[in-house]
RNA sequence: CGAGGUGUAGCGCAGUUUGGUAGCGCACUUCGUUCGGGACGAAGGGGCCGCAGGUUCGAAUCCUGUCACCUCGACCA
């Protein structure tokens, strides 16, 4: 253990307090700085270079499913925000409008965009004429702004990067298909790219999406035992096609409104990476959307060949891995201190005893699990490595979510387990919003997270007022 | 928006009770020695004490207002 002295940018334990060790981190691994504006965070280059490689990621999984990407207008009417009574109704509320323009008042206010349905709806109807126009698979990237009033970075910000799906459909079930087509690219991505598990599944009416007819999440469970929603993708049947007179001629030569589909997820998955993933050293990021894979320092690097080897080794890596070469005057120590801070997946460690002997050594964040490596099988050792670090970071991020996955099958139960045990918490339920309502009061903030795919049979009853239980809800406290 | 807390150098803090030239550690700059888990020495640079008023010969310190941030609740991706 180094002299406590010198741990002066050591960050609060995770077990101690979860919150500022989240802020801590945020702040240390220089992902983002707070601005002048309340909620609004400087997304700094580093944090900015994840939320790059994962829409690299997303964007090209998109695009395999037939997606375009477009840009609509980042104002909405308040007259075009008005047309869907349920969308506006939830919207509303955080709404940031725009009623100066220059020095003139204008005449309509504008509402800056919370979400893009309306944008989507009014162009849809445009372009929309024929089945031949269908299906229409837009995709955007963008920022959307809801007035929170309690904000933290990445998890609830007033302004956010997101993507949002928007489909239009010939059929409802063609529409119900690609929301559940979405909804499992957002779960691959989480497992394959963020080695985050999650549970998938329906919102309940209550917590569904404003104007949709069903919202599908995706939950992840951060270190804590609190969830996140990680995603949404949404079914709108025709409703909005309706309030915004979307019509195409069918197959049939009859008018008909066509069926909608949005989904999206947004820089709050940076947030679930450094709740799932990190530690009390710092970050642990998944090497997938890594800035850096693989951070190489020379030791001793005033000893003859040192540098240049390292050189050597950085050219090998730097065509097929993002590399790092560290050859700044830092002490070595501090060095593995900071990409350890920074989550950097992969170190490679290369001293003159290690050249002597022909090999470096391979470090890995996750378990810190020192490893000798022949520098001939360099390449094929570190991305060993790196596969070997996305899968171990699974893997315990699975466990926790197991062991913060509890039953409950009576009232008494649940308020207890929700007291007791963080996670979440699978009950059964009748289907009323009464006990949603009645649970969360109870409780201090269990809601419902979702009716999942898989539903287990616990018992007969809901588990809040003993009546024929209709599904298996998980539960549990969000951010 | 309710309850509590904090604003002093890039970061972390002391100083505020009892008004009297703005301090400490880390970071930063230069030089030298170091280098396998946050190195050491020497010499430097950096502040409208959150902001705006007020009281006073004099305010980081007292008074009023205001803003920001943090923690905990209610609303949400």
């Amino acid at each position: 253990m180094a002299d406590k002295k010198k741990m002066v940018e050591a960050i609060t334990s995770r077990d101690t307090d979860f919150a500022k060790w989240y802020t801590d981190i945020v702040k240390k691994a220089e992902l983002v700085d707070y601005s002048g504006v309340k909620g609004c965070m400087v997304i700094r280059p580093y944090g900015y270079a994840i939320w790059e490689n994962i829409q690299a990621d997303l964007d090209r999984r998109f695009k395999e499913k037939g997606h375009e990407n477009v840009y609509m207008p980042m104002f909405i009417p308040e007259s075009l925000l008005q047309k869907e009574k349920d969308h506006v109704e939830g919207f509303a509320p955080e709404c940031a409008w725009v009623t100066i323009g220059g020095s003139e008042k204008l005449n309509e206010k504008l509402c800056v965009r919370p979400t893009s349905e309306t944008l989507f709806c009014e162009h849809y109807a445009k372009v929309i004429n024929t089945y031949r126009d269908l299906p229409k698979l837009y995709n955007q990237w963008c920022s959307v702004v809801r007035w929170e009033k309690t904000t933290r970075p990445f998890l609830r910000t007033s302004e956010f990067l997101w993507q949002e799906g928007h489909t239009m459909h010939e059929t409802p079930e063609e529409a119900q298909e690609e929301t559940l087509t979405m909804l499992k690219v957002y779960e691959d991505f989480y497992r394959e790219t963020l080695a985050i598990p999650a549970v998938v599944g329906k919102k309940t009416e209550k917590e569904k999406f404003a104007g949709a007819l069903a919202t599908y999440t995706i939950e992840p469970m951060m270190h804590n035992g609190v969830a996140l929603q990680g995603g949404t993708s949404h079914y709108f049947g025709d409703g909005f096609a309706k309030s915004f007179d979307i019509t195409y001629t069918g197959r049939d030569n009859q008018q008909h409104y066509p069926h909608q589909t949005s989904w999206g997820v947004s820089t709050r998955m940076i947030g679930a990476i450094i709740m799932v993933h990190g530690d009390d050293d710092g970050l642990v990021l998944p090497p997938k959307v890594s800035p850096i894979q693989v951070a190489i320092v020379p030791i001793a690097t005033h000893k003859e060949g040192v540098l240049e080897k390292g050189e050597e080794l950085y050219n090998r890596l730097k065509g097929e891995f993002r590399v790092k070469y560290d050859d700044s005057d830092q002490s070595p120590g501090w060095k593995f201190s900071q990409y350890e801070m920074k989550g950097v997946p992969v170190r490679v460690e290369l001293g003159p005893k290690d050249i002597e002997k022909n090999q470096c050594v391979i470090v890995r964040r996750d378990t810190r699990e020192k490893i000798f490596v022949s520098l001939d099988n360099l390449e094929e050792a570190v991305r060993k490595a790196l596969q070997d670090v996305h899968d171990g970071m699974y893997e315990k991020a699975l466990k926790n979510m197991q062991e913060k996955t509890h039953v409950a099958t009576t009232f008494d139960e649940f308020v207890q387990t929700a007291e007791e045990k963080p996670g979440f918490i699978k009950a059964m339920w009748c289907g009323d919003k009464e006990c949603e309502e009645k649970l969360k009061e109870v409780t201090g903030g269990v809601k419902s997270r979702c009716i999942p795919f898989e539903e287990e049979h616990l018992s007969d009853k809901c588990v809040c007022c003993g009546k024929e239980a209709k599904h298996m809800v998980y539960w549990g406290k969000q951010y």
